[in-house]
DNA sequence: TGTGTTCATGGAATCGTTTCCATGGAATCG
DNA sequence: CGATTCCATGGAAACGATTCCATGAACACA
């Protein structure tokens, strides 16, 4: 029941408490004599060093914090796997928050990581720069925006150059024969809401597609906006004949209302998702994606924040992003596309 | 830079440090002066108690720690989400650890937890009872096991009843004609992995199918070992004509390998997988699941790891799992089915 | 007016470490 | 052999909060 300290340890191999100290940190000022008797006492008592004592005294706490939208969109789980074993392998251990794509629960999170004294922060940031991402900044604690931005915010970032993956995406189903492109848009409280969102709206442009404002519906980057966007673009009187969802959430979202509408994918309309996840190659037909590499994100994301932490300023890192072409998308647009299934 | 510290907060509203904390605290011996005054100096000082300060002086940490074995595996995704959002709402933070199946990275991250003295601990546990979950009890640390137990380790519970389903999902395959099923099982060093194969067994040989030892493949859960489970199968000289994988991991890893044999799923083989994920279902043609409710799962393990934390001693649940029938496993089997594709 | 009670308050101890500083014995050097 | 350096060691302070205990003001009651 009593916990055993580090005098417990101390009495036992007959020094001090400072000895056993310096023998548990490696303090090169130990004979081997002690360390000897010190090692035999911490076995012996299956002694665990109180954590919260030693931060307190020595001001870090070897944890950092990750907070991202949501652990089950497949992306941030990937992200979350990364980054915890990256930081474990630097003897970090990770502190994981989902805010939801809701404000006021990532700053509630961000005041606990900030409670907690977490050495740095990863965080996949929502909404302007109010609120506690402010006092973050403030207080100088370590932090690196991941697949995120915010804008006038001037932290360390890894992110993903939406741009380039979105316009192939647009001048391939141009080439294809679609001229109706529904977009399933995030949230613009969102920089990759809103990156992608510019990016489609100019490659649209540029591609002489139409560009019909009612045929951009905005969700939220979970799966039933999606569901809630495909209904209400295939409800329009001229509905599109390709879709493009903004992430892999909303894109499953959508795959469930086309299936249950009795659409085929690829042959009555065509799709592609932003984020590649494994199982998409395996549906039937294999849904074509914009792809970014999320392990290279994580694992850039924790080396930047030791950075950081370590009294440094990283560059921000842009990933690329490309195109995949499945059969989702591949097939040139069918002569049916188009027309209302209702009203056949 | 300087730490705002409680002193910082009392000397600026004019009281003592021991008054300030008493405001903190909801104390009510404090006077309505007092309490304005400190209020008044948190928020001009911003200030942020220090978690490892006041844990060390009371002995608790208001954070829990979860174990899993992989958080890129969509059930313990949705298990983080579920324990991380209703441990928040009691108040505790959740640290989150992988331990990828592997039992020196589950006692590793368990003695990380262990010396952090966070409040309580909800793991998915691997192997026997040695190693660190043996001082978690020595230690007698508030414990949950969630989907798995460790056989001897008396902690309470919250588990699937894996029999029901899979008895189910041989039986319905038994009906459309299957005789050969192929099983992709989990590791043996857990206790999922062990209760599934052995409802495996005994439903196979209650419903009078092959009892084949060359038709069961021992994989870890993982994705890569359902593909290798898939080649060693259908390599084999009588292939199954039916396929049962004990989790969505390895039937993703089983799935991709059909495809590239060119096997058309619910025609040329069946597949049932055990786990339900949201876009199994979109799957064309969609895939047939023993199903289990990891929100439930998630929900009660807080709430009994709670209970443990107050001093009680909740009784163990197991939760009831059912087969849900698509089209992956409907149809009868077909004329082809068993032969081997390279014979043709 | 004196005694007793209530109650807000401050001082000081405490939690388990780390780390600064002083000490004293051994070793080294001239 | 005396003086100097080296180095392992222990005592004590510090980290930032909480909480026990004592104090003294205010108040009530007889």
């Amino acid at each position: 029941m009593a916990e055993i300290t580090i005098k417990d340890v101390a009495s036992l191999a007959g020094v001090s408490a400072a000895t056993a100290s310096r023998v548990l940190s490696g303090n090169p000022a130990t004979s081997p004599g002690a360390r000897a008797r010190v090692a035999a006492a911490i076995t012996e008592l299956d002694y665990r060093p109180n954590a919260q004592a030693r931060a307190l005294r020595s001001t870090r706490s070897d944890s950092i914090g990750l907070l991202v939208s949501d652990v089950r969109n497949p992306f941030f789980a990937d992200l979350a796997h990364t980054v915890e074993q990256a930081a474990l392998s630097e003897g970090y251990v990770t502190l994981l928050g989902n805010a939801n794509e809701r404000k006021e629960q990532q700053d509630r999170y961000l005041d606990t990581l900030i409670s907690r004294r977490v050495d740095g922060i990863i965080v996949a940031p929502l909404g302007d720069g109010s609120g506690s991402i402010a006092s973050l900044i403030e207080r100088e604690i370590p932090t690196v925006f991941v697949d995120r931005t915010v804008d006038g915010i001037d932290v360390p970032s890894v992110t993903t150059d939406s741009e380039a993956g979105i316009r192939q995406a647009v001048e391939h189903l141009s080439s294809v024969g679609h001229t109706r492109i529904g977009y399933i848009s995030g949230p613009q409280a969102t920089s990759t809401g809103r990156e992608r969102f510019a990016a489609f709206t100019s490659a649209v442009a540029d591609t002489g597609l139409s560009q019909d404002p009612e045929l951009v519906y905005f969700g939220d980057f979970q799966a039933a906006s999606g569901s809630a966007g495909v209904h209400a673009l295939l409800d329009l009187d001229e509905p599109p004949t390709a879709l493009l969802a903004a992430d892999s959430l909303m894109a499953v979202g959508a795959l469930a209302i086309l299936h249950k509408r009795g659409l085929r994918i690829g042959t009555d309309i065509a799709m592609i998702a932003f984020d590649d996840v494994e199982w998409f190659a395996l549906l039937n037909p294999a849904l074509s994606v914009i792809s970014h590499s999320v392990e290279d994100m994580g694992r850039l994301a924790v080396e930047m924040l030791l950075q950081v932490i370590a009294g440094g300023t990283p560059e921000s890192v842009v990933l690329p992003s490309e195109l995949i072409i499945r059969a989702s998308s591949s097939s040139p647009i069918s002569p049916s596309a188009g027309l209302r299934p209702r009203k056949n």
